[in-house]
DNA sequence: CTCGGTTTCGACGGAGTATTGAAACCCCGG
DNA sequence: CCGGGGTTTCAATACTCCGTCGAAACCGAG
């Protein structure tokens, strides 16, 4: 579903168990997001996701070097809607306060959508800056894009004056540990969702500013707030002849 | 399984390599603390922990029953120190902002002085709640003395009104995650724990109410806090053929 | 000296990861 | 029709880790 075009052909020994049915390394992660937040990350095993698209458990490594550069693709989505989110914020017209909170409610909501832990993942990807160089990028990136939004909203004098960058990692760190959390309870993600952005927003607003407003602002504001759920392949240089 | 006043005689075969100095189990787990940090809970293996004290793979399980009793022996310290905290400050005469504010500073310089990730802990105390079962009833009795005071706060209308279990669940999480990226800098953690304090506070505080007072009263009633916890050198040593 | 309790070890089975060489299939050129 | 070459899969294997088991090594009491 990834490559509407069917440009590679495929032969080959046949399985034993189970028909190949379309793209194996698009199967392979589907499925390692399925188990991922089924078992978790690391009590995942290789046969386990091999049975899951009936291959032989050895029969991953035609596609994936290793165990972690499966991990490695499917964490790689993860910085992706955040950015996603901070960027279509950015563009609407917005107060500061408001674009802060619709991005703190909407992180904390994608965050809790994932299939896995963000913070095993931050252990993971930070043992191993190499592999995970994509994962750090964007995530450096968000960071940026995040303290300029809080340089906004101090020059434009809605938030109060704190130190950008020290603020940026507090808030993500915030989301990142309500993920921990509520990532199995989509019931109340929303909930705390919220309240993280009010507890967040309502810590930094400038004496004069309400709350109230941010939040009604931010409610009106957000009537095209989709969370995409697709989960789209993505390429890397796997195999081996 | 030591009862801690007295000190059990000792005898039995010798070691092959390293001799006994101390109360092996103590031993074991000022070890597990130290590799758990520099390698992380999951990377710390059997054969690593026996080595580092002296023992072969196997003997190790003369004191504990598996690696996760290992685990849980030492996670069951995670919630004292937050615990003692609260308790202390909650017997204080300051305002109740001012303990917030001191609890927060408090509980996320206590989380980065822990050697291990205390993210990595409730994802395994949260799949085995049997055997961490001391653990999570600490966590709750935690929750309890931090709901009771934020009502405290609300009650004398120095905080703003929110739900209280709710706004309980976030600050902790935010204290957690916070932890997550300051535990290996303790340079930068005070700096870290203010600006998270900050931010609770400011965020609950009532209209009228001021953060700077806030900090002036919490940091003048705070005398000596916090018990730092040491962090000896490591040695490196492979050498195997 | 022998017996029994305590502590340690070595060997082993089970499970996980990753490598390797070969098997099984298809297509294409002769 | 036949055989080479590319593609995908598998079985066998080496290595690591966890946890168990029986026995070895030491000590003190009788």
């Amino acid at each position: 579903m990834s490559t509407p075009t069917e440009p590679r052909r495929r032969t080959g020994r046949p399985r034993r168990r189970g028909q190949p049915v379309g793209d194996p390394t698009a199967e392979i992660l589907a499925a390692a997001g399925r188990l991922f937040g089924e078992l978790g990350i690391e009590a995942t095993t290789m046969s386990r996701l091999a049975a899951e698209v009936g291959l032989g458990q050895s029969s991953l490594y035609y596609y994936f070097r290793s165990r972690e550069e499966v991990v490695a693709a499917l964490v790689a989505e993860a910085n992706v809607v955040p950015l996603a989110l901070i960027d279509r914020i950015s563009q609407t017209g917005a107060s500061t306060a408001a674009k802060l909170h619709r991005f703190v409610q909407g992180d904390v909501e994608a965050l809790c959508a994932l299939p896995f832990d963000i913070n095993e993942i931050h252990r993971i990807a930070g043992r191993e800056q190499e592999r995970f160089a994509r994962y750090w990028e964007e995530r450096a990136k968000l960071e940026r894009r995040l303290a300029s939004l809080l340089k906004d909203g101090m020059a434009a004098g809605q938030l109060r004056p704190v130190d950008a960058r020290l603020t940026t990692l507090t808030i993500l760190a915030n989301d990142e540990g309500t993920q921990n959390w509520y990532r199995l309870k989509p019931r109340r993600a929303r909930e705390a969702a919220i309240a993280v952005a009010d507890l967040t927003v309502a810590g930094l607003l400038a004496p004069g500013h309400s709350l109230e407003d941010v939040r009604d602002e931010s409610f009106r504001s957000s009537i095209e707030t989709v969370t995409p759920r697709s989960r789209s392949g993505n390429k890397e240089e796997t195999a081996r002849p």
